[in-house]
DNA sequence: CCGGTTTATTGAACCGGTTCAATTGGAGGA
DNA sequence: TCCTCCAATTGAACCGGTTCAATAAACCGG
């Protein structure tokens, strides 16, 4: 009873007690057409009765593949599953993964290293989220032969990409608040994943994603002749405590404003919290919009004005070019997709109403939104 | 150059490069201590050059062991991924995973079969989470004769286990009501996961954890000489359309109660906006307590009184039960943990006010909850 | 009864590494 | 000079399957 416990029974083991090669009970359990019927049969019986389950890593070292996709991700998954937005992210991969059969795993730094835990993980593809433009990880990552798609990113033209039109997004994020009154803006920003401990440098000005979004907001600011000075950019984390945190530090540093664009609806939630445990009425003293469109946006208080972006189809998306590239093990050109967002008005933002005689009036405004100021 | 990147180098290409053997690569990769200074800096020199890694899947296979922990749900990834509750659960068991530097695959039904995916699965052992008592599941699962973990069951001794106070914390929720004054109830029950499509029973009534909380709620309402009759039950999903839905059916279907009593965060969130879309204020109208306390409880509007279980402890220890019964390879009994649960008094429940004296009058109070209603 | 197919099964090579007992060469001691 | 010992390196077996060309047996019409 140990005895048989003890040593996991091999296809050898099913192939002797049933009385045929190997290569037989190879082919009962995968082509059991391709055998007569007893045959087959007989395997079968042979196998439940000793417990024989091919062995998953022999599998795929002979077939050469694993049915198994990476979801990449700089940050350690302790912070990546704190983030509706990378839940909301990895049900698009999984939708898609499942339909064709494939699992999941997340690959995240080991002991700092992505480039190390992207070597050790048995997959056929990876979809990397996060992933700083500039980053070596990709260079890295190539040595792995293995196809990638990039998510947020399109700055590796050879490796597939799936991109959202960021800065149209804060775009008409910005320009909601404006049509509404607003004049004096501050600018809610994610902070970059940090870099892993290998990397000594500091980290960077904004990724990506963060500085296509600025870039949006500015644009549109910039049109209507406000100039968002870089005191009005509070970093931090993307979660509730950084959104609240940024928040509170602006308001400390005495800036004011009453219109707040948030790059990310988690930070924007914080952030509403933050105002109103100091006595601010959202949207009456402060409106806010968000980004990303989380399933928690509808359900805040108020409901969340925000940027949604089709952040379920772009896992989805990702996975289905993923798997494209896996199938075809030729080298066609990479695909590279972009898509679309779209303002969902809530509760967070109105007008700004009693104060916007205040704002009309050109010096005060001028004073409060100067680029020196 | 194409060529090149056609075929992946393996070792015995870095071996020959170098001058050395197979086995000399091999150690110059894993206990490179073993060897000359000059001898691996070669090596490693060459293997640069050459792009080479070692392939994962062959290590594995050789090494026997995959380092990567399955997280194993009998729910469709696209559905346990919309629960804030799972992804908080995986932030616990990847929290540990990461810090000894394991692997994280998740592993839900293969074409509607558990077993089957199971099989697929290279991993060292699986946490299970939500696999309902008395199923087959775990006996096919035992096949694999990898360790596993179950979570919030102990029927199956010998294998470890996590489980929750749940009928304490079921227990304390309802007394909590009570004590505000409540006297008439609706119970929302999470639906317990769909079998697999190769299942083709009916859904049973509830699955362990639902069954203990009902337990838990019902054992302090009796206390008070309530008795829940089932229709006071409503069952649906773990999602905020789920909550909604369960919600509305119960107000559509003419039962009076002023207290809910949610089995899940998500489902309480999802009952109060349906409660408010329909003119009900919380906690004025209806008092609601939810269970979990996941992160948005904090967040919601108005803020969630619920059931705190240790979510993240609950991973965390699983993945420390499991690595410890993957490290130990013989026979020692198996762990099994309980966690204890906490209320957290927020402000969707209040003292049921102006109808204390409705709810006193012995009579009205018996037709408002008799069995028979 | 024979050559030509078709069908069921098999042997050997291979996937790409790791492991460990055995070998080699040189330094140190007698 | 010879022997011992140690450090560096290697050969062969192994992990547990899949694959495909080759074989053997059965079948068929002529």
């Amino acid at each position: 009873m140990d005895q048989q416990r003890a040593r996991r029974p091999r296809i050898s083991d099913v192939a002797s007690e049933a009385g045929v090669s190997k290569s037989t009970v190879s082919i009962a359990f995968n082509n059991p057409e391709r055998l007569s019927p007893e045959t087959t049969a007989r395997i079968r019986a042979v196998a439940d009765a000793l417990g024989y389950r091919p062995h998953p890593v022999a599998r795929m070292l002979a077939q050469r593949h694993t049915s198994t996709l990476g979801i990449l991700t700089p940050q350690a998954l302790v912070v990546a599953f704190a983030n509706p937005f990378f839940s909301m992210f990895s049900q698009g991969v999984a939708s898609v993964a499942e339909e064709f059969g494939y699992g999941l795993l997340f690959v995240s730094p080991l002991h700092g290293s992505l480039a190390r835990a992207v070597t050790r993980a048995s997959v056929d593809g990876f979809v990397a989220i996060g992933l700083s433009e500039d980053h070596r990880e990709v260079e890295q990552i190539r040595q792995a032969r293995l196809p990638i798609v990039l998510v947020d990113s399109a700055a590796f033209p050879e490796h597939g990409s799936i991109t959202v039109d960021d800065e149209a997004g804060a775009f008409s994020a910005a320009e909601h608040l404006l049509d509404l009154g607003h004049r004096q803006f501050l600018v809610l920003a994610v902070e970059p994943p940090q870099p892993g401990s290998e990397d000594a440098l500091a980290a960077p000005a904004l990724d990506g994603v963060s500085s296509r979004r600025l870039r949006g907001y500015r644009r549109a600011l910039e049109a209507r002749g406000i100039v968002l000075g870089d005191e009005r950019v509070a970093i931090d984390s993307p979660t509730f405590a950084g959104g609240a945190a940024a928040l509170n530090r602006a308001l400390d540093s005495g800036i004011e404003f009453t219109g707040v664009l948030a790059m990310s609806d988690v930070m924007a939630i914080g952030a509403i919290h933050a105002a109103e445990e100091r006595g601010l009425k959202v949207p009456e003293d402060i409106s806010l919009v968000g980004f990303d469109d989380i399933d928690e946006a509808e359900h805040t208080c108020p409901p969340l004005t925000t940027v949604r972006q089709p952040v379920r189809e772009k896992g989805a998306e990702a996975a289905r070019l993923l798997l494209a590239a896996v199938d075809r093990r030729d080298f066609e050109p990479p695909e590279h997709r972009r898509l679309g967002t779209q303002l969902i008005t809530r509760e967070s933002t109105t007008s700004i109403g009693p104060r916007v005689e205040e704002v009309t009036r050109p010096i005060e405004d001028k004073q409060g939104i100067g680029p020196a100021n």
